[in-house]
RNA sequence: GGGCGAAUAGCUCAGCCGGUUCAGAGCGCCUGCCUUACACGCAGGAUGUCGGGGGUUCGAAUCCCUCUUCGCCCA
């Protein structure tokens, strides 16, 4: 621990090395904190990054976030477990490697689905732990030894057990709907998967001829090329404008095909012409209503979003837009296009590969969602389930209650398959639901054949807080850590994901997986966009790491985010995004090396041992410096509670920056030089509030801190900051009155400082300054702290007396006392004159305000007293204030 | 169309269960300093009708209403 400190902190030279020592250590598992409070354990459960996925900022947040609480929880000796893992990610992962072979002219089809499912294995197995090593650069403190991979046995074993028990409840059913359908990636998808963007689209007005050429309907549609499939137009069933109509047939134009008019309740009269065109297979309303008529389904789209061989010959094959183009262009040519209109409306797009999403009629499973979204309802009701912000909880509720049907199905090939056997033979065509796959047909003994699909990513992640843990199996870590106690996400899955996870946590085990669901932002840039790949605006948290050090990328992020906000940051400007996270980390790094530099070996206890400090060897700053320690203590801790982690970061930095480094470290150094009387008393309280800074910021910051931490003398080789105890508020260390007094201290030297700056004296220049106090004051304090003021505020000498006149700056403390400096020479009286005016005028106009605020009879009876009496020492203070200041302008003989 | 959030210094944001000179912090900017921990620093400084309007109150950045702008979610 002897190695000299670099002037400038280094992270690179220092991080990797201690995150591997903590590693061997084995300091993250949930055995290894100080323990002995008790209690339950704390859990978090990491979100799992897919396995495909490349670090970024995102990411960044997000562990960091939960790498603060993890650690701060692991301090206060609760067990702790943060358990990772990594995602399967069926449609990404897929369309990766379907990306690969596309470079050598293949298709998956190509290859076929074993030697596909194998490549994406071998792919997935090279790069699935990047992501979790670009974890570790950022210093996650995460349980390495239990990560899991979703498509690992036990987790899959998890899938098959819930399908089933679903399917044997009634919950998971399999039948023909419409679904959000990907043409692109080939495959269903939930609703929640399809996002809906504002589109400029038109809305155009179609002509039906009546069947028997005695009028027409006018309907009106987005989307004119699905009317190669309507089966019917409907009207509502108290629209006079159709209500003869009903029941009677119209021509539906290029396709020649008699469709009937419909009366149902679910059309709006107002949207449009009050007629819709009824096109049963492409719409989810339209589906409905075909139901409920008896009409036929027409599929005029073949997978790809082409047109079918459903429709007339002139349009199979055309894509699904050329085909609208057609059949508008067909219309227009009848003298059937009535009107155009330009129409603003939400259109679905795939939320892997952003291809506009075609609702499809197809036959997929579904989890019946009603049954399991009530009692997770009912938890946060109740008060068990809370959201932080708590806004948030109204998300959850409005998702709740409008719950839909979840199509878990999807026609990919990487994934889990779906538990289900077909038998082959036509006769018996059995279906079997089943946790183990059967040889043959239970029913008639013949061969079976499983289900071509696999189940929806977000159907295995949905059981992560306990498949992570063993379930279905009851494992001893399943005993300990379920429930959890925090999930720590993003409000873009807060339904994909937290919300299921619920769901899926009060079904399976009874319990909510978490009593607390903490959504922090989105990092955006400037423009407040989010970052993404693709608008390359991103932010490589890897390449802040190499540059600035994890510490600065962490504190950067968390001093930026106040709850439930979003953090903007400038990728044109890295090194300005980071700074602040930088230039705290240097600081620290440097006090700590001066620190460490007067401590030649352990410093004495600041109590509780023999040879402890006793107080009344304390000087007005160790009293000083140790309370506002005590306070920090209380604030930080308070804070990182209530997951204010900005509030804990700020108020530690103010404490180690303002307070620490600034005053008392400057303030002590004559004590600490040589064998200065006092040396001992200085080192023991600069070593200890320091030592418990460096624990307060460990969460944030824990690099820079474990390494300067552990250079303490007399530090065994083993001990490590991320297992210290957690700094306790100390009653004993409150100390309103040295407070008090060593801001007059602060006060007067800000004062001179702030006159030697003003008028410009040179830095290594003395002056002398003249302190003259009025009543209230603290006159002993002056006297004792000479000795300090005349240093911090380069005196030559301090009188304690009235100014004596002549050019020099004046100042006047809150607490009315005057500060003169004489400058002889080097002063501007003009200037001064005029500095004076503006400070007296400022206090004139607040005085007068607050002389009307107490002259009225309201404010005065209605105020509660204290109020007003601390508003009429307000009106002294100014009053005597300002009297200084006139004073002071007499003197300089101002006009 | 429904719901929610935001608007405070050039930038990013605190403050917002009304009353501490409450108008703040960081970054940026200006001035002076390489003062033996730190120039990623030290000392000092400038900058805002707290989005507009109205109201409640003795008193509003803070509570209510309304308008404008931006963003998010759900249809």
């Amino acid at each position: 621990m002897t190695e000299p400190l670099a002037p400038q902190y280094n992270p690179s030279a220092i991080e990797s090395a201690l995150y591997a020592w903590w590693q061997e250590r084995g300091l993250f598992s949930p055995d290894a904190g100080p323990q002995g409070s008790g209690g339950a354990p704390y859990v978090l459960m990491m979100p799992p990054p897919n396995v495909t996925a490349v670090l970024h900022m995102g990411h960044g947040l997000n562990n960091t976030v939960q790498d603060v609480l993890i650690r701060f929880e692991r301090m206060r000796g609760r067990r702790v477990l943060w358990l990772p893992g990594t995602d399967h990610a069926g449609i990404a992962t897929q369309n990766v490697v379907e990306r690969l072979l596309a470079k050598q002219g293949l298709t998956r089809f190509d290859v076929g689905r074993e030697d596909f499912v194998e490549r994406v294995w071998s792919y997935v197995q090279e790069t699935g732990v990047a992501i979790l090593t670009q974890l570790q650069a950022i210093g996650s403190s995460a349980d390495w030894s239990r990560t899991y991979f979703t498509l690992d046995e036990g987790l899959s074993h998890a899938v098959r057990e819930a399908f089933v028990t679903l399917f044997e409840e009634g919950l998971v059913y399999r039948g023909h709907y419409i679904i959000n359908w990907c043409p692109r990636c080939l495959t269903a998808l939930s609703n929640e998967e399809a996002e809906k963007e504002e589109t400029d689209g038109r809305i155009w007005h179609l002509r039906y001829p009546l069947a028997d050429g005695s009028g027409h309907v006018i309907v009106a549609t987005t989307r004119p090329e699905t009317m190669l499939g309507d089966t019917a137009v409907a009207v509502h069933p108290d629209d006079e404008r159709y209500r003869s109509l009903i029941g009677r047939d119209l021509l539906l134009p290029v396709v020649d095909r008699p469709v009937p008019i419909v009366a149902d309740d679910a059309v709006d009269p107002t949207f449009g012409t009050g007629a819709v065109k009824v096109t049963p297979a492409h719409d989810p309303a339209d589906f409905e209503i075909g139901r409920r008529h008896g009409l036929p389904s027409i599929d005029v789209m073949t997978p790809e979003a082409r047109i079918s061989l459903a429709a007339p010959d002139r349009f199979q094959g055309l894509d699904r837009f050329d085909a609208r183009a057609r059949v508008v262009a067909e219309f227009e040519e009848a003298g059937l296009l009535d009107k155009v209109e330009p129409h603003r409306h939400a259109v679905g797009h795939c939320y892997r590969c952003g291809t506009v999403i075609e609702p499809r009629l197809s036959e997929q499973w579904f989890v019946r969602m009603e049954p399991l979204a009530r009692p997770a309802l009912q938890k946060y009701r109740d008060g068990t389930l809370r959201f932080i912000p708590e806004r948030r909880g109204d998300d959850y509720t409005q998702w709740l209650e409008g719950i839909r049907d979840w199509c878990i199905s999807r026609q990919l090939w990487w994934g889990h398959r779906i538990p289900v056997w077909y038998c082959k033979a036509e006769a018996c065509a059995r279906t079997t639901v089943s946790r183990t796959a059967p040889e043959r047909c239970p029913d008639c003994g013949g061969p079976v054949k499983q289900d071509e699909d696999v189940l929806d990513t977000w159907f295995s992640s949905w059981l992560v807080p306990f498949s992570s843990l063993g379930w279905p199996d009851r494992t001893p870590d399943l005993a300990a850590f379920y429930p959890g106690h925090t999930l720590v996400s993003a409000p873009e899955i807060l339904f994909f994901w937290v919300a299921r996870m619920i769901m899926s946590g009060v079904h399976f085990m009874g319990e909510v997986p978490y009593t607390h669901v903490y959504l922090h932002g989105t990092v955006r840039d400037t423009q407040h966009r989010k970052m993404s790949k693709s608008l390359g605006n991103g932010i490589d948290p890897l390449e802040v790491v190499e540059r600035y050090g994890a510490d600065a990328l962490r504190y950067s992020l968390v001093s930026g985010m106040s709850v439930g906000t979003d953090v903007v940051l400038n990728p044109d400007d890295l090194e300005g995004s980071f700074a602040p996270g930088r230039n705290f980390a240097n600081k620290l790094w440097n006090a700590g090396r001066f620190i460490l530099s007067h401590l030649q070996g352990p410093p004495r206890p600041l109590a509780g041992a023999p040879g402890a400090v006793r107080p009344d060897e304390l000087t007005l700053a160790d009293r000083w410096i140790i309370a506002r320690c005590d306070a920090t203590v209380r604030e930080a801790t308070d804070a990182y509670e209530k997951f204010r982690l900005n509030e804990a970061a700020g108020a530690v930095y103010r404490f180690l920056w303002s307070d620490l480094a600034d005053w008392y470290i400057e303030q002590i150094k004559p004590r600490l030089y040589g064998d200065a009387p006092g040396g001992d008393v200085a080192r023991a309280v600069v070593a200890q509030t320091f030592d418990v800074a460096l624990r307060l910021l460990h969460p944030v910051m824990p690099f820079v801190t474990e390494a300067l931490w552990r250079r303490f003398p007399g530090r065994p080789a083993e001990a490590s900051i991320s297992i210290a105890p957690w700094p306790r508020p100390d009653a004993r260390a409150e100390d309103a009155g040295a407070v008090a007094e060593f801001e007059v201290v602060q006060q007067v030297v800000s004062a001179v400082r702030t006159i030697r700056a003003e008028y410009g004296v040179q830095p290594g220049q003395t002056v002398r300054a003249f302190v003259s106090q009025a009543g209230r004051a603290p006159a002993p304090t002056l006297e004792r702290e000479r000795g300090t003021i005349m240093r911090l505020a380069k005196l030559s000498e301090l009188v304690r007396a009235d100014s004596p006149g002549g050019p020099g700056g004046h100042a006047v403390l809150p607490d009315g006392t005057a500060v003169f400096v004489p400058l002889d020479d080097a002063i501007d009286v003009g200037r001064e004159c005029g500095r004076l005016g503006n400070e007296a005028d400022r206090l004139s106009a607040l005085l007068t305000s607050q002389a009307r605020k107490l002259s009225n009879e309201q404010f005065v009876a209605r105020a509660p007293a204290d109020v007003v009496a601390r508003e009429r020492e307000k009106l002294a203070a100014w009053t005597e204030q300002r009297e200084v200041l006139v004073r002071k302008r007499e003197l300089l003989g101002c006009g």
